[in-house]
Parts: C-alpha cells; sequence; structure tokens
DNA sequence: AATTTCATGTAACCAGTTACATGATTCA
DNA sequence: TGAATCATGTAACTGGTTACATGAAATT
C-alpha cells in the first residue's frame, strides 16, 4: 500500500495504455507527435517507465509474434493499473497541485473521460475553479503590493502569471456549462 | 566557451543575485514566499547550485563577518555573469521554447529590464507573440482534425492549450503597447 | 527554558536527457 | 544498394527531491 508516487510520465503513459494497448515504440511516436503532449518522451525515459509500471503490476507487457524476427513487446492495462487511475483522476485538487503540477491536472481531465462519470468531472471542474479564484486572489494581493517605480518587467511577469490563471478559470467554467448540457 | 546550459534554477538565482547581493538563505525565503516562482527551490537545490555557479565564476561568494560564531556567504554577480544573464535574455524565441520552458521565457523578461534596453524588450515580446501564434496555428489544425464522438474531454484539454496561449500572446501584445507608451 | 527562526549544508535516491547500440524491414 | 523507418533498449551524467544534521540567535 501507499506506493510510491508516480511521475506524470508513468501517469501519461498509463493513461494512454488504458486507452488501448500499446508497445512502446507507438507511445514514443504519441509523444513526438501529439500536440498535447507537454509530457515530455524520449525514449531513454519511456522504456525504463514502462519496465517500472509493469513490475509494480499496473501493466501487463507480453511480447507478441515472438516467433517473428522482429517481436513487439505490448503493454495492456491490468486490473490494479485501472484502480490506480480511477484513484489518480479522483484525488482532490491542492492549491500547490495548481502551482507545480497542472499540466498533470489537465492530463487527469483528458483521461478522466474514460474513468468516472460525468459527476466526478464536474466535481473536479467545480474544485478547480474555487482552487484557482483562492490563488488568484493571493496573486492580486501580490500584486497590489508591488513597488510602483522602476521597471514594469516584473509587475507584467506577474501579471502574465494572473492571466493564465484567470484564462483557466473561465475554460472550467466553460467546460462545466457544457458538460451540464450533454447530461441534461 | 559552449558552457553547458544553465538549468531554470541556476537562472532564477543568477538573476536574482543580479538584482542584489543574496545570501543563499535569503534565496529560500524568496523562493519559499515570493509567487511568481515557479522554479522550485529546496535548500538541497539552491546551495548546490550556487556552488556550481561560483565555481564557474559566474557569482561570486564570499563569507562575511567571519568573525561572527554564524556566518553568512553573501553571492555576488561577476562580470562574466552579467554576459551570461545579458546573451540569456538576448536569445531569439523558439518554438520548443514556448513549448518546453515557457516559465523559462516568463523569468528571461521579468528579469530584463535590468539587463537591455527598451528595444530588446519589444523585441521579445514581438517574437513571441509570432513564435504563440505560430503554435496555436499548429495547435487550431490539430482540434480540427479531432474526431467527434466519444467523451470531449481530450478536445476540451486541448481547448485549455489553446486559451492559454491565446491570452499569452494578448498579454505580450497588452505589453508592447503599454513598452510603446514609456519610450514615447 | 523551550521553541522558532536564522543559516548552511550533506547524502541517498530517482527520473529524465543525451547519446549510443543493434538489427530487421520497407521504400526509393 | 542504400536510406529511412520500425522497434527495443542501455549507460553515463545531471539535477532535483526528501530528509537529515548542526548549531547560533531571537522570541515567547
Amino acid at each position: 500500500m501507499a506506493q510510491r508516487k508516480l511521475s506524470s510520465l508513468e501517469l501519461a503513459l498509463l493513461g494512454l495504455i488504458a486507452q488501448a494497448p500499446r508497445s512502446g515504440y507507438e507511445l514514443c511516436r504519441i509523444f513526438e507527435t501529439s500536440p498535447m503532449m507537454h509530457y515530455s518522451a524520449s525514449p531513454g525515459a519511456i522504456y525504463p517507465a514502462l519496465k517500472r509500471l509493469d513490475r509494480r503490476g499496473l501493466l501487463l507487457g507480453q511480447v507478441e509474434r515472438s516467433d517473428a524476427l522482429r517481436p513487439v513487446r505490448t503493454y495492456r492495462i491490468s486490473d490494479t493499473g485501472r484502480d490506480a487511475i480511477v484513484s489518480w483522476v479522483s484525488l482532490p485538487i491542492k492549491r500547490d497541485d495548481l502551482i507545480w503540477r497542472s499540466d498533470e491536472l489537465m492530463l487527469r481531465f483528458a483521461f478522466m473521460g474514460q474513468h468516472v462519470d460525468l459527476e466526478a468531472t464536474s466535481r473536479f471542474l467545480t474544485e478547480l475553479v474555487e482552487v484557482i479564484d483562492a490563488y488568484v486572489s493571493e496573486l492580486e494581493a501580490h500584486h497590489r503590493g508591488m513597488p510602483e517605480g522602476g521597471s514594469p518587467h516584473g509587475r507584467l511577469a506577474l501579471e502574465q502569471g494572473l492571466d493564465s490563471y484567470r484564462s483557466m478559470a473561465a475554460w472550467a467554467r466553460r467546460a462545466l456549462g457544457r458538460l451540464g448540457n450533454v447530461a441534461n
């Protein structure tokens, strides 16, 4: 129990393999070409990560067509793997997740559709809005406390951060609306 | 020459010390409390990073009040360090910088004010807008190519990414405008 | 007197990067 | 025939995380 936390790369791999069985090479291609994958990916990271997930029992790797001269190792998700995904995407959202791991939050959202119901998704989005709003208030307070003189660069940089969080909150509200329309 | 690239943490430290001489502890406090610092910071990372920068000659560390019982090691920027900052902030912006190191881009912007003139800053912002616009087009193409059916999560996640890039471009245009007003 | 804060660090561990190695298969 | 692509990996290096160690000074 209370296994060591998975890295974002491992979570991304787990989520992708839960969608469909895949080989290491296919996963490499996905990371190379898919635009939403800001989760880094060199073969030197992917193959070891797959091995780790396999050793832990979250994935089942098996060599297919071992008779052929070029065997392919295909990974499929295991039951424990699926459980791990479900509890991962259901985790409450903390301030620190937003600040240090917002990529992982979006990854959670992207994979959520296949593993939990619409209600869980709207809980996620509602929580996200709350956490962002709280953090935006913090940043705004800091912004107000900033010295006026000197070059505006620091102030502007902070404003960029504020803008990006505000846009994320706006997105979440919009998404919430769209899901509501689907549900009703 | 052609030294190994500095990590974002090292660049952040360099920039902060260029503003004013500081001790390791002060830097730790800044990272703990300052909101714009998404550049991580535990003492276990900071102290070794300062040593590396010192060894490379980008910083000058010297123990102050060595007579006192609790000495403080204060770092100041060196001439080579200042040069390194200037060439760092003057680097052209690549697509990959936007995708993988956008935090570092904002760090560059924040420190730019003290090291280069307004024209360099507007060049930076202009380039940034160009790079973002190009990448947004890429993402939009991908968005159009996405399958319609199934759960909307993947599509929505991509839209979040699009929004955040668009908001960054809008910020850059606004900043450009504000700098223009200052300059004229 | 006890706790918190100041102040500097080290050590074990781990994951990711870069670069390389290997060889089959397909395509021009 | 030679190049690109398919497919799987390893090894060295590096930098960050966590956790710990040490002890003075200030605060309660």
